[in-house]
DNA sequence: AGCGGCGATGACAACGCTTTCAATACTATA
DNA sequence: TATAGTATTGAAAGCGTTGTCATCGCCGCT
């Protein structure tokens, strides 16, 4: 089966611009928005374009603009279900103005990071990048990129020090209201297991979670804090750590969706209750929450709203189109979302 | 802080013509790895286009060529740690080939997909499709695709009979064992819970199911089937349905883990326990069929392998390299992972 | 009427690469 | 040593846009 493809050829810029009766440079004019263009032109231009189904080719424009439209997204495997729900607000946003997304994982602890991103932007004709966590606090990387130029935004950074635009959450007020409820509940004896070290949202996790027992007047009792790593399988480890004890703890607060399914996982194992004898909660509101038993209580983070809101400021940035007067970070709000897995001790 | 950005203008072809003392049309051989070149000469310019750091530019490549080096997944939602594990493999193909990967999701009962998949073809400069599933069995979208000379690949298409490559794994066959597996843990009334009606893997999975049950000479029971969706809802709503019966079933096979997990939530919400009075299966071995309780028995498909081939083969496709011969589908091995949610009925 | 200015438009040169085709340098052969 | 044939290389013409700068009207003001 050889048969030719037909690959009808695309319709050009001279094409429109005879069509219209004017010249090329005008038809770019419309297409691009400019303002020197009289609005009967501007008509007649558009009526060519769309009667001739005309698509301003894009590797010719940025070849001639020096510009790119490329939004690239920079992580090192967060969650799975996080970054799928980033993608489709990141993606939403480049739709809407006409960019494209491009994925770049990397590994965040690799020497050659930094040479790798900067290769990533001379090959891929210079798009903007959204670090997601934790390389938006890989401050070094940030510094040099910002010195090279490079376009980009963070998210979730732990630092805002940075005049760079970013999203968050506020990790800390949010893990502060999750452990108040658990108080309110009764619990006294609350697990806690941290996020993964190198994500600055581990650190604010964990204070929201000591500055609700402080200021509940419950001691801190550091046995009752581990060391996860976002991972179930860390979540297990942990949970299997704090549940060996005698004096085992009535709730289990894991820093985020992933190590609190392995907490309920170790619980089942040991025939313990949830929630009648162990509370457990987690953070982030992934579809995880919803397929272990029972469903688990968490913090809701609208994680695609944010990706497109800080892609939409990304590419702003990259058209030079910022205000200088915008705020450099954006903070969302979170919701507590309760459900089966949490509960007063003791039934 | 108004200072301006340094911007490192990007080195091109022609200074490395120069500084190797060839013309560009040499590099520009090199680059493209074209045989016409002497060795000696060939060393030169790579010597120098590794000394300036030599990053040809894609979008003067591809206006030039009239190539494109974009690979465009096209999606509409299945699993979300499936299109995960799918990207994943994708972008290792483009990233061996210096390909970018672009997402598309799309809605693939929209009238217009066809005219969005044209659109997208257009604007983003001609790139090669990946149509995932139920895309891939969309065959008046194939058939017009290929009429418009756009190349792709389809993934688990159920129908093979398009000349286009794609890749699969043999749902009969492997919903077969498994059901095959519950059917020697002593099973004789198991449920199935179908795949979403416009999956073609759906259609395959039931048969397996069906295979396996005349095989072993077990009656096929109308009322142990359900209609699923493939999501957790869906999956909870038939478990409801098949564990309310008094007669019910000791076995469920979900044709998915998502609707697996669904089962699993009915199943303690009824306190019926698993896998002593249950069985429950699931299909994909997604992250969810380690997140429940019990972890899920299911089939495991080598996404990832299969997309980085699939890819592979796109690419070759689109730069006309793919030996005439070669096969167009190829089927990946699958295998039986079994966990807690299986076992023989009454413990 | 003359002049400066500004809004609207177009001519033409890039942009960095590939393609085409011609030119040159070899190599094997007679 | 000449000769054809092949291997290697290069010159120049695009590819479809945008950037720069010149041009052309037309307005208001002297």
């Amino acid at each position: 089966m050889l048969r030719k493809k037909p690959t009808t050829r695309p319709v050009t810029i001279d094409e429109v611009a005879s069509h219209a009766g004017v010249s090329i440079k005008t038809v770019s004019r419309v297409m691009n928005r400019e303002a020197a263009v009289r609005d009967s032109t501007r008509q007649r231009v558009l009526a060519a374009a769309k009667e001739l189904n005309y698509k301003p080719n894009p590797a010719a424009r940025s070849l001639a603009s020096n510009r790119s439209y490329f939004v690239a997204m920079v992580y090192d495997n967060p969650s799975a279900s996080y970054l799928l729900d980033f993608q489709s607000g990141a993606l939403e946003a480049c739709r809407e103005r006409g960019y494209s997304l491009l994925l770049q994982p990397c590994d965040y602890q690799s020497p050659q990071l930094l040479e790798e991103l900067v290769t990533l932007v001379t090959e891929r004709g210079n798009p903007g990048l959204v670090l997601t966590p934790p390389l938006s606090d890989l401050s070094d990387v940030v510094e040099q990129l910002d010195k090279l130029g490079v376009k980009f935004v963070r998210v979730a950074p732990v630092d805002p020090e940075h005049p760079s635009p970013y999203v968050a959450v506020d990790d800390r007020a949010a893990a502060y209201d999750l452990t108040r409820y658990l108080i309110d509940m009764g619990h006294k004896r609350i697990g806690f297991i941290k996020g993964h070290p190198h994500h600055g949202a581990s650190q604010a996790r964990f204070e929201g979670y000591r500055g609700a027992l402080r200021d509940r007047g419950l001691s801190f009792d550091k046995t009752l804090i581990v060391q996860g790593f976002f991972s179930f399988d860390s979540g297990e480890q942990c949970g299997r750590t704090l549940l060996a004890r005698k004096d085992r703890p009535t709730a289990i607060f894991a820093s985020n969706d992933e190590m609190a399914a392995g907490v309920l996982h170790i619980a089942h194992e040991l025939q313990i209750d949830v929630p009648s004898t162990l509370s457990v909660a987690g953070f982030d509101d992934t579809p995880v929450s919803r397929y272990t038993w029972p469903s688990l209580t968490t913090i809701r983070q609208p994680v695609e709203a944010m990706a497109k809101s800080v892609v939409g400021t990304l590419i702003a940035v990259m058209r030079d189109e910022r205000k200088k007067d915008q705020s450099k970070g954006t903070l969302f709000p979170y919701e507590l979302v309760i459900r089966g897995s949490t509960g007063p001790f003791g039934r």
